[in-house]
RNA sequence: GUGGACAUAGCUCAACGGUUAGAGCACCGGUCUGUGGCACCGGGGGCUGUGGGUUCAAAUCCCAUUGUCCACCCCA
């Protein structure tokens, strides 16, 4: 083989079309139904947006899994690894925080991490994601996991849980970190190399070490949740009650930690067992400092990204099907008996297009078996016969070819009971 | 960045170091020139991922490389 994809990416045949199709409409149609704009913003963006936006001490860039190059102006530019950072810039450079009310928006597109990948991670991936930008109410955390919620019931898919915590704010996180330090001080030479690493850089990280050997440590460490400043703590036990009452299931996860530095206050996942060792299908939270951090004036917001690969995959999983089961054949072939008649073929095919009925068929056969075999090779609902006795007689025979039944009219009757098909 | 497994036809997989590398499915043709799915018969398809090495002889053993899958790190 000549050429092949880069690592990490994959492709969409056309028989798994369909399957994303619907995926991706109805995640429109909810967007639709929030009232999220669907936004769009490049896939390249200056370096320093993301550098800047997700955090200097994030993985995304301290492990240099952003692609990075160079363009012929010397300027650094990033292929986008996450959508927040752009959506906020799009936020500040139209001047959106200026319209009288939040802006709601939602985007779907690839984004991309340099890191090896594995069973749900791609160095390509797509992302639904949806940012509530210039609201600080808990009211938004809860409407944006609603959301999640209304999207996994709407596709079926069971075996998931939302987890949600509170990682405070500037008030109340530096006083949990430092209580957090002074519980590990002692216990860190008992545990692994990573959380020596992490105990220096970022205490928080070694709440979700998965090492069997430090997890008595870090099962009675103490955890953010209990050292929320009064503001957070009401800000929480709003999003709880918010989520009750809307009867969404969720689960508290004292350790969940997003790896992005923006958060703060609400953080969520939602994860299925299903998935291998890369459960999370969508993940966000608040992230109340993240425009300012761009250049805008202070604006709380709160937003989630969701993975449409490992949505796919959870599909597959909790449903127990296949992306080719979603394919959707064309409702009829029109066979054209004889080269002579392809030109009719053509016709009628136009006439059924212009109403609507998608329709095809194969110039390269004019034998009828040729046909029938094709157009069951591809499934096809209907075959229409477009032969010189049809031709003549004005009176097409159309076949069901589940069935075997047959009728014949004219085509424009034949485009009426087409129609009239549900799909 | 690290570790493990794997790499043979379009797909799923066989082949003890020893003739011309096989099977099922798929594809093409025929039985069947206006009726598909079924059946039977026939056919095309491979530098065994790539590059080295060992050997009289390599798909098979060794090394390297690339890729895939899975896991770690981390993340959607």
């Amino acid at each position: 083989m000549l050429y092949l994809k880069l690592k990490g990416t994959y492709d969409i045949p056309p028989a798994e079309s369909d399957f994303f199709e619907e995926a991706e409409n109805l995640m429109k149609e909810i967007a639709k139904s929030y009232c999220y704009k669907k936004v769009a913003f490049p896939i390249l963006e200056y370096a320093a947006l993301f550098t800047r936006g997700v955090g200097e001490s994030s993985d995304i860039v301290v492990k240099k899994e952003m692609y990075v190059f160079e363009d012929r102006g010397h300027r650094l530019i990033a292929l986008r690894p996450e959508g927040t950072a752009g959506a906020v810039r799009l936020y500040l450079e139209n001047g959106l925080a200026m319209q009288g009310y939040s802006a709601k928006m939602c985007y779907l597109g690839p984004m991309f991490r340099a890191e090896n990948p594995q069973a749900g991670r791609y160095r390509q991936f797509n992302q639904f994601g949806a940012e509530y930008i210039g609201d600080g109410s808990p009211a938004v955390d809860v409407e944006l996991i609603q959301m999640n919620q209304d999207l996994f019931e709407k596709l079926s898919i069971k075996d998931i849980n939302i987890y949600i915590n509170s990682i405070g704010c500037k008030e109340c996180r530096p006083a949990y970190l430092e209580k957090l330090k002074a519980y590990f001080a002692d216990k860190i030479g008992k545990m692994c190399a990573d959380c020596g690493k992490r105990f220096e850089t970022n205490v928080l990280r070694i709440l979700d070490c998965k090492e069997e050997s430090c997890r008595p440590f870090i099962d009675s460490a103490p955890i953010q949740l209990d050292s929320l400043c009064p503001a957070c703590g009401e800000h929480f036990s709003e999003v709880k009650k918010g989520l009750e009452n809307l009867k969404v299931l969720y689960e508290i996860d004292p350790r969940l930690v997003r790896g992005l530095d923006y958060y703060n206050r609400t953080v969520f996942e939602i994860k299925s067992k299903l998935l291998g060792s890369q459960s999370t299908i969508s993940a966000g939270g608040r992230y109340d400092y993240l425009v300012k951090e761009l250049g805008g004036m202070e604006t709380p917001a709160a937003g989630f990204a969701l993975g449409l690969e490992r949505l796919s995959m959870a599909i597959e999983a909790s449903r127990n099907v296949k992306r080719a089961d979603f394919y959707r054949p064309p409702l009829v072939y029109l066979a054209a008996i004889g080269r002579e008649n392809q030109s009719k073929a053509m016709e009628a095919a136009s006439l059924f297009r212009k109403k609507g009925i998608p329709a095809v068929t194969e110039y390269r056969y004019d034998s009828l078996k040729k046909h029938l075999k094709s157009a069951d090779a591809m499934k096809a609902v209907y075959a229409l016969f477009i032969g010189e006795e049809e031709i003549k007689n004005n009176a097409y025979v159309l076949r069901n070819l589940s069935d075997g039944t047959q009728t014949t009219g004219n085509l424009e009757e034949i485009a009426g009971f087409l129609t009239s098909v549900p799909l």
